[in-house]
Parts: C-alpha cells; structure tokens; sequence
DNA sequence: ATTATATATTATAATTATTCTAAACTGTTG
DNA sequence: CAACAGTTTAGAATAATTATAATATATAAT
C-alpha cells in the first residue's frame, strides 16, 4: 500500500482528511500510467464496478470538485450533454469525435498553442485551449 | 414590416413554417447590428419583456434548436453552468470572461486558427476552435 | 486511550435544465 | 372554406446537480 500512503499525503498536504472514499477514488483516478478523461457518472460506475464497496454520489461530487478546487482535476466543457472532468491539469488542447463524444489529448506535434495578439483591457489570460472537432469522413456534413 | 417577410422568405426556404412565435424570435435574434451569444433562458426573458405576448418556453427550446439545425444559430458549450448559442454561425474564436461568464468574439487580429498537423485516423476535421479563458488581474489564481 | 471537535459521508429532498406528451391551435393547400 | 400536417402549449417526466440534516469518521486535545 505504499500507492496509498502516497495519497494520504497528498490529501492532507492540500488539507484534506485522506478518508476511506477519497483514497478510493485517488486510486481509481491517479492510479495509472496515462491520464485520462471522465464524467462524474461514468466514475460513480467504475467505483461501483471496481470496488465491492458503495460510494454515495454525493461523496463522488463532492471529491470530484475537491480535487478540483485543490488542482488535481480539470474540468472540461465541450457537450452541452455531458461534462467533463480530466485528470491532465497541465494546459493542453483536445480533439473531440463527435461521432463517440469521446476526447483525446493533443500532443505538440498536433496543434501548437497559438499566440494572442490583443487581450481585453484590465483582463489576464489563464488559458488558451485549442478544441477540434472531428467525426467520421462521410458526407453527412449536418 | 420588410423584416418580417425577409424573416418570413428565410423560414419558408428552409422548409419551417413562419409562425407567430417564430418570427418574433427572429426578430428578437436576428433583427441587430451585430451578433451576440444567449442562452435559452436569457431569450426567455427577453421575448417576454420586448414583447406582450408570452411564449411558452418549450417553444423557445423547440426553435431555438430548429433555428441551429438549420445553421441560424450556433451552440457553444463552454462552462458546465450554461448553454449559449450564438447568432455568428461562422467558424470563429472567443474570449470567455469568467468573472462575467461573458463570451466575446475574437477577430483575426487577435488570434489566428491554429493549424493542425496530424488528425486522427478515418476522421474528417469539422472545426477548430480556440477558447482564451480571462479574469481580472488580481494575484487571486484559483 | 478517551473524549471533543471539526469535517465528511450518506440518503434523500430540492432545484435546475431540458425533453416529452397529448391536446388545442394555426398555417398552408386544394 | 374545409382538411391536414405541423406547431404551440401547459404541464408532466427525466436527468444532472446541489442542498439538507442526521450519522459517522478523522484528528486534536485531554
Ligand atoms: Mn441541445
Ligand atoms: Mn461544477
Ligand atoms: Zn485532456
Ligand atoms: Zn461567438
């Protein structure tokens, strides 16, 4: 459990009390190679699935904007259907398939950050994000 | 009221009969200098101030996404919180403010559409948009 | 270790945004 | 002026999210 007591570090350096169901949902989201994307739903699934105990979704919302409020997640709004959150914090820009509602990263070698020329007066910028839209190449252009 | 039977020839063309409630949401959407960015809640309001007559707000929803199928109006996702749409239907960039949770147009002497270099694989590019997300200049980051 | 305190979790209710329904109404065609 | 399809409407239904308030837990104080 050495992945957990790193968790239970990090939870209380940003002053939060490393609880039972915050550890759980620390392991289902950073325990991994690659970040990844996801919807409070879907994780509130994986929870259920991959732990043989419950999480109330309220406890799952209320972790999710925690984490986000402390930094460790970023949230994405892309679908007026569905809301984002990503376990990639760091500036980055996304393809989006609209066939799938999926969202993939996008590397440098995709789309470079593009420069802003004018900024609105008294106004600091805190990100520019790039969003491609893709979906299947018929001819269904609607 | 030339207007009117303009708004009356673009509905007909497009195959939406001009109804009463139609044309005074054209008239509330369309009849202006520049365009702007709503939401569905905001037309709303605005119909039944600008205007005696009420109209029933599933009829708002109904029209406002006839309207974006037929390419009048443009939907933005941006912030979990609200839905906008926008009567500029040009691929174009934004300035989200989110002290003010404004949308502002960006024009090209702004920024300029990134170019992307790699796609994915069997996927067609719909659109590529960039989103500068600003606030006030004040040392509060989060 | 026990107790005290603040914080977190939970089930459920409340709220909000959006879509559905089915009856009434209206625009268009003949 | 029918007749008909398409549209509007109020209200119900659904879905996503937030609020509530009682219970439980983590940590600090004794
Ligand atoms: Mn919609
Ligand atoms: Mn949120
Ligand atoms: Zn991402
Ligand atoms: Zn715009």
């Amino acid at each position: 459990m050495s992945k957990n007591l790193e968790f239970t570090y990090k939870l209380r350096s940003s002053g939060l009390r490393p609880t039972r169901q915050r550890l759980k949902i620390c392991e289902v989201l950073f325990n991994r190679d690659k970040t990844f994307h996801f919807t409070i739903n879907d994780l509130a699934k994986d929870i259920s699935k991959q732990l043989n105990e419950k999480i109330s979704l309220a406890t799952v919302y209320n972790t999710v904007h925690a984490f986000k409020n402390k930094g460790y997640l970023k949230e994405i709004s892309i679908n007026s259907d569905k809301n984002y959150f990503d376990t990639n914090t760091t500036s980055h820009h996304h393809f989006f398939d609209q066939d799938t509602n999926e969202l993939i990263d996008c590397t440098d070698e995709v789309v470079e950050t593009p420069k802003i020329k004018k900024n609105i007066l008294g106004k600091k910028i805190n990100s520019v994000e790039v969003l491609i839209k893709v979906a299947t190449d018929n001819q269904n252009q609607k």
